[in-house]
DNA sequence: CTGAAAGCGCTTACAG
DNA sequence: CTGAAAGCGCTTACAG
């Protein structure tokens, strides 16, 4: 490797001490414009970067954020949803000139808890925390830890925190609604999220709030899944299997969409003619599959953006009081539900 | 936020130095036992963590890795990609305990460059590189830096690159000759990925030895793609608006594959009854397609695990020789081919 | 054997 | 106004 070229070298190369170069290259107003430029392009010869454990230390600053992947939810979620979360962080971080440090193996064993070791350590300044299980205590401990953390998804027994989510129950409810006013539908299923996670029992909340509002309640059926698309499939081959009664489907996720969609064409059923189908998420699958699944997108790429700037916030100012944000999800038309015949547009 | 533990403070409540307490906990001989258990006890009671910032200057080394993520190629090579490159990179870097620092940012204004200051400013301790494009300089010079770096793909005109990947010409000639051999097709089309990337040359040459050594040259059809879905279908389009004839169709990658089997099917033609389609990479979307995709699986995870690893042994030891791995690509038997009827398995 | 200084690279608060 | 010390937290090499 390379010599490395430190804040000495570009001082001695001009005649100033360190602690001058320090101070012409930051601009400073005590530094003379000659010696500021001689600093400048000392540095810019010699190719000088800052040492960001000099800085860090110094600073007591590490300059990164962590994003915190709970592997249970890393399963339950899929690597889109992980991508567009990344991506906004990292538009985020990048605005604030901070690297971000990635965990996608915080697991049960080394929980969120391994996290606060980072954070402890101070390799990073703040978390940012991917929807984890309802039951995941280490959330709520690292919340309380006092660092600075912002949680994406919705944590309503911890009043405490600073997150940023999506209304599951209204989407969800906006979901339902469709397929029984645009499309006429009247004796629906919900096939569930993993009821361990707030969003399976948000949406689940969503659908019943509509059937009721709707007076269809009696002729609704609701079936757990778990997210995974086989899941999916292996409720819809229950309900022919009990000979069930039902003209459309309002699935938690559009993986559950797809893999339910399969079993019913393959059973004869013709989606979205005899049964309408509607899914959530929008990560990328649902414009894929054929028919195309018509869906309820979620903002994760802007939420994680959102959530990242929240959390600088709070790194600047600790005393920031708690906030929470939720982002439009919006009903992405297309072929499953019965709005647009499967041959045409995708 | 609350008080930061140092080691001083451990030192102090067991009264020695934190020259001391530092020996102590990392399990020097020179201290006693019970001095050591003591200031275990200390540490472990005051939540003593090791500042990262500390460490990292004292000891010349940030504990980090670096994965870069040109955005060309994020966008060439999709979401799925990447997400098992991170899960390969994050293993191999929790097993040697060090953080992973993600730039999906890299692109062409700042460069790879941009991670030449990361790496210069030794946030990162080395650098992965994943699939960039064959133009882009910043690699080369990223490599030729002296800093620790290893590459994800194949280039073969970085004679000094550690570098991992995949052989990418005897892949796609096994995929063409799974065609030609198995399903007796005979006049194959090949639509290529990105040109400027090696892999899209690499598995166009695959195609072409294939064809050429089956004799069936004269009636191959290259057609140039992007590697996007719709890539591949507006090059069925082409070729159907041709009136060309063929009975088989290689692509480069399972996203175009998706987008053209759509194009045949909706004119009339049946895939694979009528044309036998053929995929690669296998990162996710083949399966979920109707039909699904027969395909080349890459080993994407496992590439990042190894290069990563081989990274470590560089940072370890600069001397090392450069050294190029290759991995095996298998062929993944659906439904497109022709192997098996569409309804059943998936 | 053990105590404590030195120094990694940086920047700010202090002394002159 | 300007020079240079002090100190962030750590660990190793040195002095005793």
């Amino acid at each position: 490797m390379r010599k490395v070229v430190t804040l000495k070298d570009v001082a001695q190369r001009v005649g100033v001490t360190a602690a001058a170069a320090s101070m012409a290259l930051s601009g400073n107003e005590r530094i003379s414009d000659s010696t500021r430029s001689a600093v400048q392009r000392a540095a810019d010869e010699l190719g000088y970067v800052p040492s960001s454990a000099g800085r860090a230390l110094r600073n007591q600053r590490a300059g990164a954020v962590a994003l915190i992947v709970p592997n249970s939810s890393q399963h339950v979620f899929g690597h889109n949803y992980f991508m567009h979360v990344l991506t906004g962080v990292s538009t985020a971080a990048n605005a604030h000139d901070a690297q971000v440090i990635v965990s996608t193996n915080a697991d049960q064993e080394n929980g969120v808890a391994a996290y606060e070791r980072v954070m402890r350590s101070r390799s990073a300044d703040g978390a940012i925390v991917t929807s984890a299980a309802i039951e995941d205590r280490n959330v709520e401990r690292l919340v309380e830890s006092g660092l600075p953390v912002v949680l994406i998804g919705n944590f309503p027994y911890l009043a405490d925190a600073v997150s940023v989510g999506v209304d599951d129950v209204g989407a969800t409810a906006t979901a339902t609604d469709h397929l029984l006013q645009v499309h006429g539908r009247t004796a629906l299923v919900h096939v569930t999220g993993t009821l361990d996670h707030q969003t399976g029992v948000d949406r689940r909340e969503g659908f019943l709030r509509a059937v009721r509002a709707a007076g269809v309640e009696e002729r609704s059926i609701i079936v757990e899944g778990d997210l995974g698309e086989e899941s999916g499939a292996a409720a819809m081959r229950q309900l022919l299997a009990e000979g069930a009664d039902f003209d459309g489907v309002v699935f938690a996720n559009d993986d559950m969409a797809l893999g339910g969609m399969r079993v019913l064409v393959d059973a004869g059923r013709r989606v979205p003619e005899d049964v309408s189908v509607i899914g959530f998420d929008d990560f990328g699958i649902a414009r894929v599959t054929t028919p195309a699944i018509t869906t309820m997108r979620v903002p994760a790429e802007e939420m994680a953006r959102l959530a990242t700037e929240q959390l600088f916030d709070r790194i600047e100012d600790t005393d920031r009081a708690p906030a929470r944000r939720e982002l439009p999800v919006t009903l992405v038309v297309r072929e499953s539900c019965g709005c647009r015949p499967a041959a045409d547009e995708r």
